[in-house]
DNA sequence: TTTTCGTTTCGGCGAATGTCGAAGCGTTCT
DNA sequence: AGAACGCTTCGACATTCGCCGAAACGAAAA
């Protein structure tokens, strides 16, 4: 047949706004049952099962039974990435129609297994700014106060392997800006949760920062009051629009 | 409404095999008609104009008239590159199906607008190899034969800023490897079609090595015989599973 | 064992969509 | 001006697909 990359095998399994709805509540890395999923998208569950089947048959979400449950989640962290640089693409309108401006999710929200939303974003640039990363020809690399970072921390040092990057860019589709991912994104989404710096809201991505999560985050990312003020702010400003 | 992004607006506008298809003819980075398009697409004018309608109202190509004409392509290189890594996601029974061993799509072909399949790997490690190229943190860095790699090959040397890299990752759905995109991998490919070492073929992406690219392959990217008929057989041993 | 509960299968309904032929419109060539 | 050509709109048809209710299946709990 056609020598070439069937791309509507993956997009028929997108094509449906129920079945999105599911992808993006898996989209937080954490496996939910059929119940769970048909209940978050407002359907039946002989419904959801339809859906769930469509994804896991185009590759896009794994399944594995236990009791008499069956938990769904993403396929892998591949399927994820390429889900999240899709979002990218979504038209601006419809992103801007969406999005509620006092919902968590343009505030702090994770993507997979990292962190996002304009929290995200925040973390990245003072990062940067404070010299834990740098960025060397477009790309992100460990800075003069990287070691430095981890131990304040109290961080594993992540393993620095050729193949597996420290920290890569992940572009957000709320704010289209670039936000970390990679090993060190990673370690940051754990810490914070562990810690309960962030909570995780019942039924989305979003993230919630709890006191002891903004002294945290203030000692470690600078994240002064009026930083936070500036966050919400912008994101009340984006609902007069 | 949901603070989320839709992929199924996306998902929708690939989710048909027609529609599939002229985007992976679109993928070459050249613009055509909609004859052109309906004729590789085996449709009718009317039916392309309703997918090519489809396309441009997802903001996944654009138009724009010439006189009678009307030329469409990937609306970006955004666009490309999210279509591209999506495409790495497609199931491996379909592509094992699909991907017929004698056609040069697996051999050399071009992604939106640089070089991929076996030889954009080739030509990536050979460049990794020989201290052109150098992996820093997991993403590619000039390495120290850079400069004298461009005044070899009579290159420009790229614009080289924080904000576009000279080389980045881009995972290739035949070859499932990293071959090299980014200002350089431009260039090459630029480079490489200009002074005709690799002919585009009439309906795909493919590429043909020419005799005199052979020479010229063999002299920048140390592409030897053997490693030609490596590749070639590669090729043919994939064909018997 | 019986009951409860999560999941799946089946059948049927209604909406959305890919397809084409015929016809209309606008540009280019003769 | 007239003919040719490319693109688009319209109408009709067949197919696909999302959705639910009823019922079946299977595992856990009582």
């Amino acid at each position: 047949m056609r020598p070439e990359p069937r791309l509507d095998i993956i997009g028929a399994a997108l094509a449906d706004p129920t079945r999105a709805r599911i992808l993006c509540k898996l989209m937080d890395g954490r496996a939910f049952t059929n119940k769970e999923l048909s209940c978050a998208a407002n359907i039946t569950p002989p419904t959801a099962t339809a859906h769930l089947k469509q994804l896991e048959r185009a590759g896009l979400t794994t399944s594995i039974r236990s009791g008499r449950h069956v938990f769904h989640r993403i396929a892998s962290a591949q399927v994820a990435s390429a889900l999240e640089k899709l979002s990218t693409l979504t038209p601006s309108d419809h992103v801007r129609r969406a999005a509620k401006p006092d919902s968590g999710v343009l505030l702090a929200r994770c993507c997979y297994n990292h962190l996002a939303g304009r929290l995200g974003v925040w973390i990245t640039y003072n990062l940067l700014d404070t010299g834990v990363l740098q960025l060397a020809h477009g790309a992100l690399a460990p800075g003069p106060r990287y070691h430095a970072f981890l131990t304040d921390l109290d961080l594993d040092p992540p393993r620095v392997s050729a193949h597996r990057p420290v920290a890569k860019f992940c572009l957000d589709w709320t704010e289209r800006r670039n936000h970390i991912s990679g090993s060190l994104g990673i370690a940051i989404l754990e810490k914070a949760l562990k810690d309960k710096w962030l909570t995780r809201q019942r039924s989305s991505r979003a993230l919630t920062i709890t006191p002891e999560g903004k002294i945290a985050l203030t000692r470690h990312f600078g994240l002064s009051d009026s930083a936070l003020d500036c966050l919400g702010s912008s994101v009340r400003s984006m609902a007069k629009r």
